[in-house]
DNA sequence: ACGCTTCATGAAAGTAAGTTTCATCCGTGG
DNA sequence: CCACGGATGAAACTTACTTTCATGAAGCGT
């Protein structure tokens, strides 16, 4: 398939609808017609067959194969598809995003999603930015070492440190969450050399968690701290200190994308976690897995 | 508020490669192994023809037009065309990234740590691009005139059921959560009229959840699902659905990257409810944050 | 003006792509 | 074991795309 009669570019790099109105001189008469049907609404032409697109150019189906091959593409499909693809990049972007933002008071939910999945999503890759993958490494490792693992965060915290609890259990560590203070405490006194005391605080400043990771440290464990605040009072009782990156505005919508970040950190510990015993993590949620099986109903087929 | 029985499907303004993976286990094997080739890589697919794709996905035309049906388009032309504007919008990920796959074997933490991150983000980008405002505000608008709220997850699950328990109490909703069926039935007897179940499922097939949510629709709850599979069990028992678009590849990265994608949505949700009576919420929030503020010890703001 | 050439054009034939129909197969539950 | 229902692909069928070819209009040299 070589001969190309008409002209040319192949590769029309400023994108096909710029090529097009460019070569729109030096076309006959009836492919103008159809040119400049396409070029007008490159979208609504993708949608149309051939027939129809030939007849709104009051012209022949042949015109308009003609001007495909005019335009260096192969046949009318393959035209269809790369407007198809222009339309859409030509699309432009929602914006009017309210970047990080407060909720304005008037908003509607389509605001309040995009607002929110915006911050969420930034939170969690600016997060990943600049998470420290020597420290992480090393938090790994001491998990992955541990006699017995810590977990300790209160209020939404609690529930990122209760998913990580929850996550080592299942690929085999010894992992131990306490939503109560005092039996964290009782239990960090418990721990010794080898063993990793993990605490969780959006603020840095909780002091029943500050408490217990000094506990823990004081005899003798490891102790990580994850916090958005780098010189939160928390980082003081830390061997290791790993931080999200929330830029939090008011305290709701900091909490919120905090606590997705705080989940990307935990997962990314986890992971690491279980990497360094592939074999055995993978039996154990294999395990794990089918030991809920049986509170599954069916698969999801289904016809509607 | 109206009887909106089910809603679903004819709307999938999110993306169709997202949409189409959430129905990916509804779909019978044939059209699953079509499903994939297609999400796998969705510019190539709008390449091929008919006959082509059947093929390489090892089966016949006819099964290509099903899935067609399936995803909800016309044909094969619509569908290509639709796949080709798709691709074009999607910004190929920077680099050697690991799209939705699994974590390679011999990874280093930094690998892991960006692979984590770009599937968490993009499930929280993606969820809020398909999420329905319409039915959110229907959902929202049963939460705040509600007169009690339960909320139900088991697992994973359970934790951001929790959690979004926990965010209504705070602005004065009264809200529940049941760790255990037990207790979790019980209190679905005794829902009734005007009052709202939310059932939070990951796969849409956890049976206890499922039976819960059908138990206080049998009482005349409004019944609200949260799923990442339009089609599962789940969404038969729920007169308001809304999915999370975590693309799962294993169950493992599949469940983290939903985790998150579920928490925004229930974000969504908080706020939505507290905007309705901004005052009211503010006051609340202000309240209960006073209340933990003497557990905190001097403030995180040192610098930043 | 005439005849010749060139080229644009659409009708129609031809081919390929997409769609429907239907018989078969397979697993499920009586 | 059989009846049933869904999944599936072969083949018939339809529609869309492509090619071929005859026509006629315009340019041009004589």
């Amino acid at each position: 398939m070589a001969k190309s009669p008409k002209i040319s570019a192949s590769h029309e790099p400023g994108g096909l609808i710029v090529h097009i109105s460019g070569l729109l001189p030096s076309l006959s008469p009836a492919e103008q017609r159809v040119a400049r049907l396409v070029v007008a609404d490159p979208a609504d032409a993708a949608r149309r067959t051939i027939t129809d697109l030939a007849t709104a150019a009051e012209t022949s189906e042949a015109t308009v194969i003609r001007f495909c091959r005019s335009v260096g593409m192969d046949g009318y499909p393959q035209l269809r598809i790369r407007l198809a693809a222009e339309a859409a990049r030509r699309v432009e972007p929602p914006d009017a995003r309210v970047v990080g933002g407060d909720i304005p008071p008037g908003a509607d939910l389509a605001q309040i999603i995009a607002t929110i999945a915006f911050n969420d999503a930034r939170a969690v890759e600016e997060t990943a930015e600049q998470l420290d993958p020597a420290v992480c490494e090393q938090v790994v490792e001491a998990i992955a070492a541990a006699g017995r693992i810590d977990v300790y965060g209160a209020g939404a915290s609690g529930f990122v440190a209760s998913d990580f609890q929850q996550k080592l259990h299942r690929i085999g560590r010894t992992a131990f969450y306490f939503p109560d203070v005092h039996t964290a405490l009782t239990s960090a006194a418990l721990l010794g050399r080898g063993d990793v005391a993990v605490g969780i605080s959006h603020t840095g400043t909780t002091s029943d968690v500050i408490e217990v990771l000094e506990q823990a440290r004081a005899r003798g464990a490891a102790t990580v701290a994850l916090t958005n605040f780098p010189r939160s009072p928390i980082t003081e009782v830390a061997d290791f200190v790993l931080t999200t990156a929330a830029r939090e505005t008011t305290y709701r919508s900091g909490a919120m994308a905090s606590r997705l970040a705080q989940l990307t950190v935990v997962d990314c510990l986890f992971v690491g976690v279980a990497a360094r015993n592939r074999a055995r993590a993978r039996k154990a949620l294999e395990v794990t897995a089918e030991a809920v099986q049986s509170h599954r109903v069916g698969s999801a087929r289904r016809r509607a």
